[in-house]
DNA sequence: CGGTATCCAACAAGATACTG
DNA sequence: CAGTATCTTGTTGGATACCG
């Protein structure tokens, strides 16, 4: 049998997926869920390490992220509260998708940036 | 030795990988990716095929894939004219961590909707 | 420390109409 | 077929201020 019904697929409107696939194809929620991935991480380092992510930024995408079962979120109950950010297990299956982006982006930058000049200058000709 | 000095680095505010990764996570960048890795499409194939997609956005993000030097653009003087997108060798580098996103989301929908679930439950006690 | 609330400017994107 | 141009709305995200 070649397969079941494919209940799934992005290439589709109003599939479910798009949703998920709008959340996650997102610069911030790829730098938490890349950063995430050497462990639980407080909320103000989290802050620091992704730099130029803004406090509202960070909270919202979080909560995004926790909701849709990728990320949990630890409250300790000291003077003043920890809140500790880790990766669920599902989370975790991403893990290798996710830095292969954040990686493709430094290991090619100078190529892309390249074609960009060559594209510039064809187009001012 | 361990390595050079690390030019770019995506955690950096100002570094241009930045960029790149804003552009690259992008829910219509990474469908037309995809869509293209089996084989050269034209115009309004990829407007059929990837639903939902304006022509305006479908124009707009080949126009930055091309810029980039992902994605190739031909034109086959015909009548009326032909235009048909390929990737380039560089924009084939990424087709793996492209599918594996895609993938993911179909794979994973249901853990995550019941994840969503069980945390609008929580929030509703 | 770890947030929330509010305001606002900027940009993205859908709809529509028109063109070589 | 393969776009461009324009308009208008909706959403994002930065800045700022405040709270448990």
């Amino acid at each position: 049998m070649t397969s079941m019904l494919n209940a799934y697929n992005v290439y589709e409107d109003r599939c479910p997926t798009r949703l998920l696939l709008d959340r996650l194809a997102d610069k911030w929620a790829l730098l938490i869920l890349d950063r995430l991935q050497e462990g639980p991480v407080r909320f103000n380092r989290l802050r620091r390490d992704i730099k130029g992510i803004s406090q509202k930024v960070l909270s919202q995408t979080l909560k995004k992220l926790e909701r849709d079962g990728l990320v949990t979120r630890a409250v300790f109950a000291t003077v003043p509260v920890t809140v500790e950010y880790s990766l669920t297990p599902l989370g975790q299956t991403l893990n290798e998708t996710v830095s292969a982006f954040a990686h493709w982006a430094e290991r090619n930058m100078d190529a892309v940036l390249a074609a960009q000049r060559a594209y510039d200058e064809a187009g001012a000709a």
